[in-house]
RNA sequence: UGGACCGUAGCUCAGGGGGAGAGCACUUGCUUGACACGCAAGGGGUCGGGAGUUCAAAUCUCCCCGGUCCAACCA
């Protein structure tokens, strides 16, 4: 074995074996409970982020402990289609051999973007892939695949069949670079520094109103004046007419209760071809829309001709000269507000009244509140549950049309006969109405979303009734970060509930973002992002994955730095030397008949431990708790096993006791493979390597090993108490190198004045491994040990430990060391002192907490008397 | 404006009514037979502030301060 763990070649060695073996392909037929995640399908055009391998990471300790515990793992893989990003990234290329998809035609385009993913696609599943993700290759999907596709028809004709999709003229989000409409929870909102203008509208007939808004350019599209019905400025008002500048038109004034009579003016222009909330108040007045801008963003025809073709940014700044050239503008102040932009490409969205397809969202809605409020799916941590019915409970109707072409089509056609709307799972030959064979398909696709929607199910052969929707559907737990807890948690159980009747996940466990090292947002733009790729590269996967477990808190963002990963490198490479040394010390195979019988403390102390550890483990990964595992075996790796079971042990390996030699290399043998086991969901691949050099494996597989069988005839907490004893005086005698700077070298004895049998016997059955730890060439215990008069001394419990030291201690840093132990101790005892003396909490508190105080008390005063005498003797000895 | 989460050692964070914990960093000493990506021994915190409930509060409740995020129709 190499001195230090090297990752790179292990890694891939592995992941070709895993596959090999088919190792993750699951078969529905298999015996016993299924376990079923499907991945959230990442952007095809992504690449992998630290998020991504948290995610991943999360998952795969799930799919591999729930193979260890006997179920039959489903872990789907694969990518979305991500219509505009997709889209956006195709464009780019053909511009740069001077094309738009215009050029070239829809179909060639199409191809163009199969093309595309047929050589880019695989990457970011690549990336996947060298995570060590046990996800099952053979049941790939992408959102666009033909069955998948299939799914997608069916659920749109179903939907629209059920009268939960329609199409209508609406206002929407328009992203005027895309030149596609957009859901609203596509749109990001973002504070931005702007300006108020506050502008005279003259009445007809004398006078005027005042009116302030943001976007002076939409005032062309205005269509009326609006006040509130109360207001008592403007009562008079209502009915009037104004004449809205630089159009030459009249509007009416209307009075509507939406209208704040505190800000501003108390005086709203409504544009309802341009703004959300005017739309929704045209409608309530019958008022005509006016759209005075293309799908660019640029002034049309509905203009006045002075600002046709100008952009919407050049025509405010045109309109807001213009009025101030016939002193209509009032004045210009800042003004800060929040700006709708793409979500994609950051434009600002313009809110345009279109033709669009809606989902029906509300009855969906009610469903999937319905299956949350009941416990048919339970979201993890538990206070996403409020958000989420908080988000469900004031829906809005889901725009899923696109005005792009990358997706899946709107299999809806208009005949040019007789005008009607076919919508059909096949595609029609003739109008059903009229007969005609003129039949226009919608242009529109689907919102890449709406794909994803049906994942859960489509993914698993939907709408075939297949062996593997009925053997994993529903899924046993989603993983995914909150961003996306609407765009498609909340739309999966829409669906799943509707199309399945059957939630699609028993579990939602909505882990952290990872931040950057200062809790920001990691971002190209701001460079701070760390690539998983290069941190792979540079500490290897097992390292990364441990730091991501590690950190993964339930309900608590990471924020995440290289030394931090550089870090749990260290621990890797101490589990890799901790194998080396075992490989040292095995023979070739191991005899069968393990770890039963009567045995040292050593080993009854970490069989047992092991056992908690175990228990610890299964417990934390049931619970989504997944930092508690990563501590568990973090702990008792270094802290125990290394730090003092295998220095424990070296007098038994390289002794020439046989059968202590023997005791001590079938122990070691069975805590690291067990705890091999233990470790390789969080760390399969330095587990996998070192697993397949030990001697003694039947199984050479470490994926397909069970997790280890609980043995509470191993568990012993008073062989716990006994390696405690043990190690706290080789501490103290440590301890007293350290303090009084006696030489490494100088080899010590020591003298324990017991409380107890149990102690002296302990000590005296394991003095020769005391000695050894603690470098000493004697060690004495019992009731009578008498102490002589030049030694450092500690309290061991109700024990006494002296270690003589014959001339050479330093009383004076003795006394010192003394002084400070008693210090500490007696505040303890006088915080546990008080609340004995406090009468009511004698009579109050629960009994058996009284009585551990009492005994909490007892003991600390049996210890402070031992240092008190221990004291003592040293003034004594001073004074002479 | 509403909501959620967070303020615990220098840093990053666990914990969550009865003994303040970990990792890193720090100090000191170590070429101890796997490991300097190491070994050993240490130092360090009125658990953001205040009030309340309780025999008992870092922990529960309320208020305040500070931070992060989400949802938002105030032009």
């Amino acid at each position: 074995m190499a001195k230090g763990y090297e990752p790179k070649e292990v890694e891939e060695r592995w992941i070709t074996y895993w596959r090999e073996q088919n190792t993750f392909t699951a078969d529905p037929q298999a015996p016993g409970a299924a376990y079923s995640i499907v991945i959230p399908p990442p952007n095809v055009t992504g690449a992998l982020h630290m998020g991504h391998a948290l995610n991943i990471t999360l998952q795969d300790i799930l799919c591999r402990h729930a193979r260890q515990k006997g179920r039959k793992v489903l872990w789907v893989p694969g990518t979305d289609h991500a219509g505009i990003a997709t889209q956006n990234v195709v464009e780019r290329a053909l511009k740069a051999e001077g094309l738009a998809r215009e050029d070239i035609g829809r179909e060639a385009f199409i191809e163009r973007v199969w093309a595309w993913r047929e050589e880019y696609g695989g990457k970011i599943l690549n990336q996947i892939r060298r995570l060590g993700a046990s996800v099952d290759w053979s049941r790939e999907r992408f959102t666009m695949d033909e069955g998948l596709s299939r799914a997608v028809r069916e659920v749109f004709v179903s939907l629209h069949e059920q009268g939960l999709i329609y199409k209508g003229d609406y206002i929407i989000n328009w992203c005027p670079r895309c030149h596609t409409a957009l859901a609203d929870l596509e749109v990001e909102h973002a504070a931005k520094r702007g300006a108020l203008y506050r502008i005279k509208y003259p009445l007809a007939g004398g006078g005027h109103v005042v009116v302030a808004t943001t976007r002076p350019e939409t005032m062309l599209g205005d269509t009326a004046v609006a006040v509130h019905p109360e207001d008592e400025r403007y009562a008079g008002l209502v009915g009037r007419e104004v004449e809205l500048p630089l159009t030459g038109r009249r509007i009416p004034v209307i009075a509507d209760p939406y209208v704040d009579k505190d800000f501003g003016t108390g005086c709203l222009k409504v544009t309802p071809a341009h703004d959300i909330n005017d739309f929704e108040m045209g409608r309530r007045h019958d008022l005509p829309l006016i759209k005075v801008m293309d799908g660019s963003g640029v002034m049309n025809e509905n203009a006045p001709a002075a600002y046709q073709g100008l952009t919407r940014e050049a025509c405010r700044e045109k309109i807001v000269e213009d009025l101030r050239g016939q002193g209509l503008l009032l004045d210009v102040s800042e003004h800060e507000h929040n700006v709708g932009e793409c979500y994609r490409c950051k434009t600002v969205i313009e809110p345009t009244v279109s033709p669009q397809w809606f989902v029906r969202a509300a009855p969906l809605a009610a469903e999937a509140r319905r299956a949350v409020a009941d416990g048919r799916t339970e979201i993890l941590p538990g206070h996403w549950t409020k958000t989420y019915f908080d988000w469900l409970d004031n829906i809005r109707d889901w725009c899923i049309s696109r005005q792009i072409w990358w997706g899946h089509r709107i299999p809806a056609w208009t005949c040019e006969g007789c005008g009607q709307v076919v919508v059909s799972r096949e595609d029609p030959t003739a109008c059903p109405y009229c007969r005609s064979t003129k039949l226009a398909r919608d242009p529109d696709v689907l919102d890449t979303w709406f794909s994803s929607a049906l994942w859960p199910f489509s993914t698993l052969g939907w709408p075939d009734d297949t062996p593997d929707l009925r053997a994993f559907y529903p899924t046993s737990a989603l993983v995914t970060g909150f961003d996306i807890l609407f765009f498609w948690v909340a739309r999966m159980m829409m669906m799943g509930l509707h199309f399945m009747k059957q939630t699609p996940f028993r579990q939602v466990y909505i882990h952290a973002l990872v931040r950057d090292h200062e809790g920001k947002k990691m971002s190209k733009s701001t460079g701070n992002v760390i690539d998983p790729l290069v941190m792979i590269d540079r500490y290897g996967t097992d390292a990364l994955r441990f730091t991501l477990t590690a950190f993964a808190a339930m309900g608590r963002d990471i924020k995440l730095s290289e030394d931090r990963i550089e870090g749990y490198r260290h621990f890797v490479n101490k589990l890799w030397n901790a194998a080396r040394f075992a490989l040292m010390h095995l023979p070739e195979t191991i005899p069968d008949a393990c770890c039963s019988g009567p045995r040292d403390v050593p080993h009854a102390w970490i069989l047992s431990r092991l056992e908690e550890v175990k228990t610890a483990v299964d417990e934390a990964i049931a619970g989504y708790r997944f930092n508690e595992a990563a501590q568990e075996l973090y702990t008792f790796l270094w802290r125990e096993f290394c730090d003092w079971y295998l220095e424990m042990i070296k007098p038994d390996l390289t002794g020439e006791d046989k059968g202590r030699k023997e005791t001590a290399q079938k122990t070691l043998w069975t805590v690291l493979t067990e705890y091999l086991v233990l470790l390789h969901p969080v760390a399969p691949f330095v587990t996998q390597e070192i697993w397949s050099q030990l001697p003694g494996i039947k199984e050479q597989n470490l994926a397909k090993m069970p997790y280890p069988a609980k043995r509470n005839d191993r568990h012993s907490l008073r062989a716990q108490a006994r390696a405690e004893l043990i190690q706290d005086l080789v501490t103290a005698v440590r301890n007293f190198r350290a303090e009084l700077s006696i030489p490494p070298g100088l080899k010590l004895t020591a003298l324990v004045k017991t409380a107890s049998d149990e102690d002296r016997n302990t000590l005296l059955g394991s003095g020769e491994l005391i000695c050894f730890l603690a470098r000493l060439t004697s060690i004495d215990a019992g009731p009578d040990v008498t102490a002589p008069k030049a030694s450092a001394s500690a309290a061991l419990g109700g024990n006494a430990l002296f270690v003589p030291l014959s001339g050479a201690v330093d009383f004076a840093a003795e006394l010192e060391r003394l002084n400070k132990e008693l210090a500490k101790l007696a505040k303890e005892a006088d915080i546990i002192g008080r609340k004995l003396a406090n009468e009511d909490f004698v009579a109050r508190a629960p009994g058996d907490v009284v009585a551990k105080e009492r005994e909490k008390a007892r003991a600390l005063g049996e210890k402070i008397a031992k240092v008190e005498e221990l004291r003592g003797r040293i003034l004594d000895i001073m004074g002479e």
